[in-house]
RNA sequence: CGGGGUGUAGCUUAGUCUGGUAGAGCGCCUGGUUUGGGACCAGGAGGUCGAGAGUUCGAAUCUCUCCGCCCCGACCA
C-alpha cells in the first residue's frame, strides 16, 4: 500500500511539446517517464511498476517454455561482431568506442560496441560449453536493457536510443527439433502478450538483416504503426507488407503467344512508366517491364517488374547479398549502354552483360505478354517482348510490393492492410551464427554438425507504450489489470478526518489481502483535481470515500474502463471491493 | 544521412516580419476565502531569450557558425 503523498507521480496538465501521439503524451502527462535526450528516458517509479510487471510476466512465460535466464555483457569487444556474419550491416546502428584503450599503455587501442543484440555473444558462449547433442536444445534468454543508434528515435519509448528487451536464443540438434523450438517461442508469446492485455498478432516478416530462414512479427493494431501488415480475414493469412505476396498470378498461368517480332521505336524524352502510358504511346502500365538496377556486394544486378508494380526492396534480401543499394546513374549507362528512363532487358540490347551479377524477375512480369520495355538506347522503347522468348532470366521470384485490394494467396479473397507496431519478432536463424562461430555438437553417431538456432525478442519498453496506445480515452490511460502500476486507487476526497483516513487504510488493506496493488490518494488537494489525475493515470478500479458520502454512509466504486459510479453502503464495502479485486485478476 | 520545422521561467507559449526596459497561462511559495470533476482573491519567487561570434548607440528580434529537439523518408523490438 502505497500513498500518493510519500510516492511519486507528477502529473501534468499539458502535453509535452515534442510528444505527438497519445500514448507519449500519456507517459508523460501521467509521470511515468521523464526524458534525458532523444530517444532515452528516465523511468519514473510509477512508470517503472508497469515494466516490471510486463518483465517479471515475461520471464515466466519464458521459464514456462523451458528458456534459461542468463545475463549478458553489454558491452562487447567489437571483434566478436567483425567475425560475426553481419558487421557490415549491423555497425550502422551500433554505439562504438574506439578510444577506450587509450593512455592505458596499449600499443593497438581495443574497439568497444553496445550490445543492440546477443548473437556474437551467445554464440560463442555455447560452442565453448555445449559440444555434445545431450546437453541440448537449450534455449538462453535475458531481460536487459538494448543499445542501439537509432538514425531516428521517435515516439517516446517507440523507437529509443536506450530500450528494454527481451532477447532469447535456442540451439537445436536438428532443423526439425529447431522448428520445434521456434513453435514453442511462438506459443509462449502468444500467451505472454495475452497476460499483458494487449492485442496482438503474429504475422509473416522478413528477416531483414538478421538472416535466417523463417520469422514471425508480433503486431499491436495502431494507427500510429511503422508497419503495414496485410491480412486475409477468411484465410486468416497476415504478413508484413515487407514479406506478403499476393495471388495476383494463377498458377496454372500460360504465357501469352508472341505476336510478333521484337521492335524498336523513338520515345523521345520519355523517361517515366507515366508517360509511356499518354499519347501518343498508349502503353498501360501491366503492359510494360520496369527495369531496375541494383549494386549487389560491389556488383550490378537487374530486377524487372511490372511498370505497374513497385518494387519491395526488402525482398531483395532472399536473393543473398551481404549489402545491396541502388544503382547510380553513373554505375548504370557502362553495364546497360543507356541513362535510367530507357533501360530494359532484352537478349542483345545489354551492352555488357558478363558484368551482371544476374538479372531477377518478378513473377508477375508473365502476365504482361507482347509488352514494351527500354531498348537501351537513349530515347528508344521496344515492343512485342515475351518472356520467355526475350528475356533472359537468372532466377525469378517475388519482389513486388502487395497493395490491399489483390487476392489473397490462400484464400483469393481481397488482402485488407493496416498498420501496427511490432512488439516481438521471432526468427528461425538455422546455422548461420552457429557455422560462422563454430558453434558444433558430436551426435550419438560420433559425427559433428553445426547447432540449428533460433532467435527471438520482446521489446518490453515498447510493449509498455502499445498497451496505452491500445487502451486508453480523451481523459488518460486505462491500464489492463495485469500490468496496472495499482489496481486500486482509493480517493480520499477530505484525507483530513480521521475516520476518512482510517477508512482508506483499512478498505485498503482489504484490497491488498484480496491481491491488489493499492495506491491512496491522501493529497490535500481538491476533488476535481484527484479525480482527473485519477483519470489520467488510469487505475483500474477507483474507490472514492467522501466526508459527504460517510455522512450517507455509502462510499464509491468506479472501473476506470466504465462510466458508472456504483455508491456501496459502508457495511459491504470491503466485501465489495474483495470480490472486485478477484473477479478482475481472475478475468485478467 | 536527405527534406521541412523549431528553440523565450519547471510546463504550455506571446513577442521575432518592422531592433528600443522580456510578457501571459499553468505549476511553485505566503496569507485568506473556498471544498464532489483541473476554484477564487491578494502578495511573491523564478529568465545568461539554446551556445558562440558579428552588425548596431542599442539585439530574444538582423547576419554567420555550431548545438539540441520535433516531423517526413530509409532502419528496427
Amino acid at each position: 500500500m502505497k500513498y500518493w503523498s510519500q510516492f511519486f507521480i507528477p502529473t501534468l496538465k499539458e502535453s509535452p511539446a515534442d510528444a505527438e501521439i497519445a500514448s507519449h503524451k500519456l507517459l508523460v502527462r501521467a509521470g511515468l517517464v521523464r526524458k534525458l535526450g532523444g530517444g532515452l528516458y528516465t523511468y519514473m517509479p510509477f512508470g517503472l511498476r508497469a515494466l516490471q510487471k510486463i518483465t517479471q510476466m515475461c520471464r515466466e512465460e519464458m521459464d514456462n517454455a523451458g528458456a534459461i535466464e542468463l545475463w549478458m555483457p553489454h558491452v562487447h569487444p567489437a571483434e566478436l561482431w567483425e567475425q560475426g556474419p553481419r558487421w557490415a550491416a549491423a555497425r550502422e546502428i551500433m554505439f562504438r568506442t574506439d578510444n577506450a584503450g587509450a593512455g592505458k599503455g596499449r600499443s593497438k587501442e581495443p574497439e568497444f560496441v553496445l550490445g543492440p543484440t546477443h548473437e556474437e555473444i551467445i554464440t560463442p558462449l555455447v560452442k565453448a560449453e555445449i559440444t555434445s547433442y545431450r546437453d541440448l536444445p537449450k534455449n538462453f534468454y535475458q531481460i536487459a536493457t538494448k543499445f542501439r543508434n537509432e538514425i531516428r528515435p521517435r515516439y517516446g519509448l517507440m523507437r529509443a536510443r536506450e530500450f528494454v528487451m527481451m532477447d532469447s536464443y535456442s540451439f537445436d540438434t536438428t532443423d526439425d527439433n529447431a522448428v520445434t523450438s521456434y513453435f514453442k517461442m511462438k506459443e509462449a508469446y502468444e500467451k505472454f502478450f495475452k497476460r499483458v492485455g494487449v492485442l496482438s498478432i503474429a504475422v509473416e516478416a522478413d528477416t531483414g538483416v538478421m538472416g535466417g530462414s523463417f520469422s514471425h512479427e508480433f503486431m499491436v493494431p495502431a494507427e500510429i504503426g511503422d508497419d503495414d501488415i496485410i491480412y486475409c480475414e477468411e484465410s486468416g493469412y497476415a504478413a508484413n507488407r515487407e514479406k506478403a505476396s499476393s495471388g495476383i498470378v494463377p498458377k496454372d498461368l500460360v504465357d501469352a503467344a508472341p505476336v510478333g517480332a521484337i521492335e524498336e521505336f523513338a520515345t523521345p524524352g520519355v523517361v517515366t512508366i507515366a508517360a509511356l502510358e499518354a499519347a501518343p504511346y498508349s502503353v498501360p502500365g501491366d503492359k510494360q517491364f520496369k527495369t531496375l538496377v541494383f549494386i549487389g556486394d560491389g556488383k550490378p544486378f537487374l530486377v524487372i517488374l511490372r511498370g505497374s508494380d513497385e518494387l519491395e526492396e526488402a525482398k531483395l534480401g532472399s536473393l543473398g547479398f551481404t549489402l545491396f543499394r541502388q544503382a547510380t546513374a553513373e554505375e548504370i549507362e557502362p553495364v546497360l549502354g543507356a541513362k535510367p528512363g530507357s533501360l530494359g532487358a532484352v537478349k542483345g540490347t545489354i551492352k555488357d552483360p558478363s558484368a551482371l551479377a544476374g538479372v531477377f524477375a518478378d513473377h508477375a512480369i508473365r502476365l504482361v505478354g507482347n509488352g514494351t520495355t527500354g531498348a537501351n538506347k537513349d530515347g528508344f522503347h521496344v515492343r512485342n517482348v515475351n518472356v520467355t522468348r526475350d528475356l533472359a532470366i537468372t532466377k525469378f521470384g517475388d519482389f513486388r510490393r502487395v497493395a490491399a485490394g489483390e487476392p489473397c494467396p490462400k484464400s483469393g479473397h481481397p488482402l485488407k492492410s493496416r498498420r501496427g507496431i511490432e512488439v516481438g519478432h521471432i526468427f528461425k536463424l538455422g546455422t548461420k551464427y552457429s557455422e560462422k562461430f563454430g558453434a558444433v555438437y558430436t551426435d550419438d553417431q560420433k559425427q559433428s554438425h553445426s547447432m540449428v538456432m533460433g532467435c527471438y525478442g520482446i521489446g518490453i519498453s515498447r510493449t509498455m507504450q502499445a498497451v496505452i496506445e491500445q487502451s486508453h480515452d480523451a481523459d488518460g490511460i486505462i491500464w489492463p489489470w495485469n500490468v496496472a502500476p495499482f489496481h486500486v486507487l482509493i480517493c480520499v476526497l477530505d484525507p483530513q478526518l480521521p475516520e476518512a483516513a482510517d477508512l482508506a487504510k483499512k478498505l485498503g488493506a482489504a484490497a491488498e489481502k484480496a491481491g491488489a496493488d493499492v495506491l491512496i490518494d491522501d493529497r490535500a488537494e481538491r476533488p476535481g483535481v484527484k479525480f482527473k489525475d485519477a483519470d489520467l493515470i488510469g487505475i483500474p478500479l477507483r474507490i472514492t470515500i467522501g466526508g459527504k458520502g460517510l455522512k450517507e454512509g455509502i462510499i464509491e466504486m468506479k472501473w476506470r474502463h466504465q462510466k458508472e459510479v456504483v455508491k456501496v453502503p459502508l457495511t459491504e464495502a470491503e466485501s465489495r471491493i474483495t470480490a472486485g479485486v478477484t473477479e478482475a485478476a481472475a478475468k485478467a
